[in-house]
DNA sequence: TGTACATCAGTGAACGCGCGTTCACTGATGTAC
DNA sequence: TGTACATCAGTGAACGCGCGTTCACTGATGTAC
């Protein structure tokens, strides 16, 4: 695909990419539709044709990233034996490999409220993890109910996502599995 | 204290509280020097004599933070029988208190790198959480080391955190106090 | 196969706005004598 | 007690900059005939 067309093509996944990593980079606040122009090697004007703004695009961020974080618990729970710890370390490897969506998936204040693909993707992830340990044997999870246990282990994976990727805690493989495990 | 004076008195402090509830409000990215500066009633060009830029500002702000933090998880700790709880508790307890103190604490790219008050109780908090572990007997944490009961107890309690300060968890008290405990 | 036309994607100049920063200033405070 | 002076906190006008938004436009594509 020719790159200096006057029809870019493929724009719109472009500056996706574009936002995500520069969010990666230096934080949603940094994040400009010019910015994101820039570095797509885009007229400053073309970004607010896909998005309409600011909240459009990182809107679009966060719900390509809670699809493809879905997808990625979804495969990981495919013949797991210890479900909840593969999809857990599902959830965290990939906000480890796409710090850029991550920073914005949970960040209300930076999205559009009325993002419907947005609030499909968001509560499907959640609902996928109470229907999991719903299904789970009592005594599996301690006869505690389904949703202490959920809101437990979504701490847990969330916070280490979190303090992995500000570097507060190492990236350690072991160490990820061995906080994962223990509970 | 009059209001109207040319000298404030005690212009940091109106601005470093102005600055935490415009970020509870509205995010990190939301602030500026000047909004705060017209928050607290002064100049625009006032919150440069207190520090320097925005990177300054907030830094102040999180340093506040932690010191501030760390204080609730001494006090908790004092004489309480179930002491990983209870200091997770406080963590999680200040945090929904001070949600725009929260919101900058960990957010490395927004603060100064060098700024010594903030790496000083940044390391403090850290230090105080294994060190209280590693004093607990070996079979109260199930034999691991304390690397992994650490990283741990700070992921679920810092997760915790996040997920009610964002919406995505109720605040509700016996919840939070039901995830702690069951670990 | 060719031509005409509608539609769509991206351009580039222009605008007004809030921002950080600078700088000469003014008003208040504290201290020396 | 009074006076002079240094220091400090905060002011307000001015600047240049990057931003979002608007708008008439241009170039490419697809479709009807």
């Amino acid at each position: 695909m020719r790159e200096d067309r006057y029809h870019h093509g493929n724009l719109r996944r472009a500056l996706l990419d574009a936002a995500a990593a520069e969010i990666a980079e230096k934080g949603p606040g940094a994040i400009s539709l010019r910015s994101i122009a820039r570095r797509a090697g885009v007229s400053h004007a073309a970004p607010a044709h896909h998005f309409g703004d600011r909240a459009g695009l990182l809107s679009a961020v966060a719900a390509e990233g809670f699809r493809r974080m879905d997808e990625a618990m979804v495969d990981a729970a495919a013949g797991a034996d210890d479900l909840l710890t593969a999809v857990g370390r599902a959830y965290v490897d990939f906000a480890v490999a796409h710090p850029g969506e991550f920073a914005v998936m949970f960040r209300r204040e930076l999205l559009n409220p009325g993002d419907s693909e947005l609030a499909a993707h968001g509560g499907a992830t959640w609902q996928r993890l109470v229907d999991g340990i719903a299904a789970m044997p009592v005594e599996a999870r301690g006869g505690e109910p389904t949703e202490v246990v959920a809101a437990r282990a979504w701490s847990l994976v969330h916070g280490l996502a979190t303090l992995i990727i500000n570097g507060s805690l190492s990236a350690d493989d072991e160490l990820v599995d061995r906080v994962l495990r223990g509970v």
